[in-house]
DNA sequence: AAATATACTTACTAATAAGTAAGCAAACAA
DNA sequence: TTGTTTGCTTACTTATTAGTAAGTATATTT
């Protein structure tokens, strides 16, 4: 599954194969086939997989302040930068139309989650008087995630830091 | 090509093949290879002319101020919200390791372009006092094109107006 | 009028893809 | 100790993919 999750994370779903897997971990292709019978099972896993790791972190985060939880959000992204991967939710999005249906349902609950996360997060932050940005809690999430989202897209095409472009203008201007 | 480029913006390079464009126009197999040897031809011929379109644009921009050619920029955006696309460097940025080489040059390169084009546009705005965010250019840049990049794989995979909440926000906070 | 270029079609090839059925050895449970 | 489950392998099938070689009809140029 780690395997695979490179994978989908650098090369996207639709330009992986069973034998990618196979290969280096000197097996043969239908004992994926054992542990995953299909694709779309292997690539759903990985999903959940990812969305449950996600839960795990916030719930450790629950007692931080706002702009700390922040921080550590985008502390995840730094550490997928320095792993050289996009985001999940940007590397099967961005296909969302090819995904199987299960992956499309729940690519989409692993990202209307993150983003309740963040709109929670905000909004607390906004009540305690710790951010003062002008736009709306939703407003300003959107923008967050998706800058997020796609600096490390960005970061790969351009060869430039954007995550870091895009960390200092969001600690900025909340 | 539009109907390439449509495949690719919806379900990504690595998920259409030359059948899904033969068989609609009409034509045979061969009939592709003829005008594009390789599936590269065609990937980065579309990438060129995405560029060249960009190119025409910004310079039947040359004599707005700062905010329009920002608004005209996000327009596009709303264009191909309304179309159901995500925008070409989304769709192939993220799965940027699977492209062949051609390909990944053009891209660097348009994406260079247009955030050169954002990097003036906001320096500009920032020097005739119709911006006054406290970021710099360079770093608000990165959050503008990448929030926008974004947006329109958002707003697939959450089925939310992703890129209206980014328009609002980016317009307020600049 | 003859030569040539254009835009195909027909008919393939070689490679790779996802997936399956049947068999087998080792671990484990009754 | 016998039976069963687990985790594979072997050996396939079927479909699709990118790509090519050779031929053909229609224009266009010389």
């Amino acid at each position: 599954m780690d395997l695979a999750e490179k994978l989908i994370r650098t090369k996207g779903y639709n330009a992986f194969s069973y034998k990618d897997i196979s290969v280096p971990l000197q097996i043969k292709n239908a004992a994926v086939h054992y542990h995953f019978p299909k694709k779309s099972d292997l690539g759903e896993e990985i999903i959940l997989k990812t969305r449950n790791a996600f839960k795990k972190k916030y719930i450790e985060w629950e007692q931080c302040l706002p702009k700390e939880k922040l921080k550590n959000f985008i502390a995840l992204y730094e550490k997928n930068q320095s792993l050289n991967l996009v985001c999940l939710v940007g590397a099967l999005g961005s296909s969302y139309e090819s995904l199987p249906d299960n992956m499309q349902t729940s690519l989409t609950k692993m990202s209307e989650e993150i983003r309740g996360w963040m709109q929670d997060v905000l909004k607390e932050g906004l009540k305690k008087k710790e951010f003062n940005f002008t736009e709306t809690a939703d407003e300003k999430t959107d923008v967050v995630i998706a800058a997020l989202l796609s600096s490390l897209i960005l970061d790969k095409v351009i060869q430039k830091n954007i995550l870091k472009s895009v960390k200092a203008s969001i600690l900025k201007s909340i």
